[in-house]
RNA sequence: GGUGAGGUAGCUCAGUUGGUUAGAGCACAGGAUUCAUAACCCUGAGGUCGAGGGUUCAACUCCCUCUCUCACCA
């Protein structure tokens, strides 16, 4: 491995539309705090960018919903989100803008660097244009009926109702949601970027980290990669964004799309902390020098913009040239996500808990500590208020403040508040804990983006210090040995310190709040220099005997009692309520009935009672069953979707609904000679229609 | 429908290249203790490792089929 000399750390930009939720803390900011503030502890020189994406349609909608303009709501959002992530001890070295004049200047110089190289390719399609509003609409802001299931309020990207995905052609009756209009389609010009020119190179650079990346990462970024790159847009015709840096008349009205503008806000701004400290060339080191890791953090649903839109951009720059080069990322740990008890989180209905608001009820600490022990690394991970309770309980007060409290107060109470020993090397090795053991466990934890190990193996010496301590029993033998008791003490003091070293990351608050009690001048933050590793003191004792202590003990961590709780469960309670309530309500809507048709039309359908005289699955089609019916004198082979619902035993012997006239089909190499009728309940759950009587078989519905 | 990830104790999860009796924390039961936030400490019970088949002296681990959950794509 070359010698690292520095790290960058990119955290993805959350959207200026919206606070962050705690699913966003979890799969991305958290993890990165941890990484940044475990590689400072080590001594090495890293820094953490991130910022708002603030340009695209869906911000322009909440604009024009609340008659505000784009530059209020993100204005809103920007401040809100800087402001939870500071209460969360959340230490980024620069949070920019996506709006600010420097972001801007850099992404158009991307764009007139790799558009002067011919690079881009211009493609010009039919869109969507609003005579009244004078602008063509993107997928979302047109609305219709669903050709599959005639939802009258589709969009035009999908349908929320049947989860179908369309294309904004494919709906009946279009409109407009922003005038009402109907819509007409016109030309218009778009730029794409070929990523298929990058191929080659893009597929050597991922398998150049092919063992270092996540499994994850690599088959999902390779799935594309095997499936061949296409050219995508990079521009919309939108008034919110960066406009295109050319004068012709083909480019008015456009800008960059969030996908070429976003990426790059990396860059803008780590400039932009360059230039506030006062070194404006310094962000160069960072990007262009190769003695540089870049470690992009990102939840799942983004890993091919990281793995390889990002890196084609920056490989269109660096082609052809000889300086200026930008470094690509060397690893991108892309979290899975945390659901919120059971359930995904879900900004468009509310289902979340804001960062920002759990901060006013609950200390920063407790919610890291929750979270990184519930890191989504492998797989989805859920978070609940009852194990947020027990780990703030059970774990945080009861394991680790209960030991720093019993530390302290039986020093202040029997030894006059002074660490009343010294802790030799050979004292220092506790049973049960092997120091050099568990700093290589806290590097490879930490370097391999284990957070959850890395955290456990804090609480696990708190634990091991208790059982040191209750084994040692210095309540019982100061009695008879004094000299015992204060060894005794004096390797509890040391072990509260190398504590509140090996927590830092994950509780940096509480760890500053520990070391005070131990009457440590320098916090740990201070204590922080490139090139000095302050975790390597957990090697050794740090308190000599004689070291006073502050003279008064605090309580770390209060307990969350059920009564606080009470509140949030209930309002749970009510969110999945309203859900309900809105689903029904979407139902109600869309009883809408199809268009009139007359008797003639309906009698072509041929109804007829069935009998299911054989049944079974049909191989590889989870959903389907294949039956053989009997109508009146025939025998008739029917696929129906409903394998899910009932089982081919049930099935036999059966009267149902048949369309016997339907055309036939072959599907998966089975024919179908009509279609059996069933109604869909709540929650898909299919129902057929099963006519009651003697002696029907094979009659007509009429 | 395609691709990828996951399914291990009541709950949340570990389990490195196949190798003793599958581990931890919480919860539960019993015991011990009082320095401390009714905390801490010890002991115990609890598992057909999603289901079935195969390879092997040996499978939670490798291969195949099926099934459920999640993500991305169509």
């Amino acid at each position: 491995m070359q010698h690292i000399k520095r790290t960058l750390v990119t955290t993805a930009l959350p959207y200026a539309n919206g606070p962050v939720h705690l699913g966003h803390l979890a799969g991305v900011y958290l993890p990165a705090d941890l990484y940044v503030r475990y590689k400072r502890l080590k001594g090495d020189n890293i820094i953490h960018i991130g910022g708002s994406d603030e340009h695209g349609v869906p911000i322009t909608l909440t604009a024009e919903k609340e008659g505000i303009s784009p530059r209020d709501v993100v204005d809103r959002y920007h401040g809100m989100n800087l402001d939870a992530f500071t209460k969360c001890s959340i230490a980024f070295d620069y949070y920019g803008r996506t709006t600010s004049a420097i972001h801007h200047s850099t992404a158009q110089e991307f764009f007139t660097e790799i558009e002067n190289k011919g690079i881009f390719t211009r493609k010009t399609e039919e869109q969507f244009f609003d005579k009244k509003a004078n602008r063509f609409l993107s997928d979302r802001y047109i609305t219709g009926t669903c050709p599959i299931c005639s939802n009258p309020d589709a969009n035009g990207d999908q349908c929320e109702q049947c989860g179908t995905h369309l294309s904004p052609l494919e709906l009946i009756n279009p409109k407009s949601k922003l005038s009402d209009a109907i819509p007409e389609l016109r030309e218009t010009l778009h730029w794409y970027f070929p990523l298929g020119r990058f191929q080659g190179e893009l597929e050597r650079y991922v398998q150049s980290h092919d063992k270092e990346w996540r499994a994850n990462v690599i088959n999902y970024t390779k799935t594309w990669l095997n499936q061949g790159l296409n050219d995508r847009a990079i521009t919309r015709d939108l008034a919110w964004g960066i406009k295109l840096p050319l004068e012709t008349p083909e480019a008015f009205g456009k800008v960059l799309y969030v996908w070429f503008d976003a990426v790059l806000g990396y860059i803008s701004f780590t400039k932009e902390w360059a230039a506030q400290s006062g070194q404006p060339e310094l962000w160069r080191d960072y990007w262009q020098d190769p003695e540089c890791r870049m470690i992009n953090f990102i939840g799942k649903d983004n890993v091919v913009f990281h793995t390889l839109m990002f890196p084609a951009i920056l490989m269109a720059w660096n082609e052809g040239r000889k300086n200026g080069l930008f470094n690509l990322a060397d690893n991108v740990p892309a979290s899975e996500f945390m659901n919120f008890e059971g359930r995904k989180f879900s900004k468009s209905r509310n289902y979340a808990v804001y960062l920002g608001e759990f901060l006013e009820k609950f200390p920063a600490d407790t919610l890291r500590y929750s979270i990184a022990m519930n890191y989504p690394e492998n797989k989805d991970s859920d978070f609940s208020w009852q194990d947020f309770q027990n780990r703030t309980n059970g774990e945080l007060a009861d394991t680790l403040g209960n030991f720093i409290k019993r530390s302290i107060d039986f020093t202040n109470s029997r030894f006059d508040g002074m660490v009343p020993s010294d802790c030799t090397p050979e004292e220092w090795k506790i049973p049960g804990i092997d120091w050099n053991e568990t700093l290589e466990k806290l590097d490879q934890a930490f370097e391999g983006f284990h957070f959850r190990e890395a955290t456990s193996t804090g609480m696990d010496i708190a634990r091991t210090a208790n059982r040191f301590l209750t084994e040692s029993e210095p309540w019982k033998v100061i009695k008879s040995d004094r000299e015992s008791a204060a060894k005794t003490m004096a390797i509890s003091l040391n072990l509260c310190y190398a504590l509140a070293l090996v927590l830092y990351p994950v509780i940096p608050e509480t760890s500053g709040r520990i070391l005070a009690m131990l009457g440590v001048e320098k916090n740990i933050d201070d204590q922080l220099a490139p090139g000095k590793s302050c975790i390597a003191q957990i090697l050794t004792p740090q308190l000599a005997k004689g070291h006073q202590l502050r003279e008064n003990s605090e309580i770390l961590f209060t307990k969350i009692e059920d009564s606080e709780l009470a509140p949030e469960l209930k309002k749970i309670e009510g969110l999945l309520a309203q859900a309900e309530e809105r689903e029904a309500k979407n139902e109600a809507e869309a009883m809408d009935f199809s268009p009139l048709i007359s008797f003639d039309e309906f009698s072509k359908v041929d109804l007829r009672v069935a009998t299911v005289l054989d049944c079974q699955k049909v191989k590889k089609a989870g959903k389907l069953l294949k039956l053989q019916v009997k109508v009146g004198s025939e025998t008739r082979q029917v696929l129906a979707g409903i394998a899910k619902h009932y089982t081919p035993e049930e099935m036999i012997g059966k009267n149902v609904l048949l369309v016997a006239n339907l055309a036939e089909r072959t599907i998966l190499n089975e024919v179908s000679q009509g279609m059996i009728l069933a109604v869909e309940g709540n929650n898909g759950k299919l129902f057929l229609l099963e006519p009651a009587g003697n002696g029907i078989n094979g009659k007509k519905i009429q």
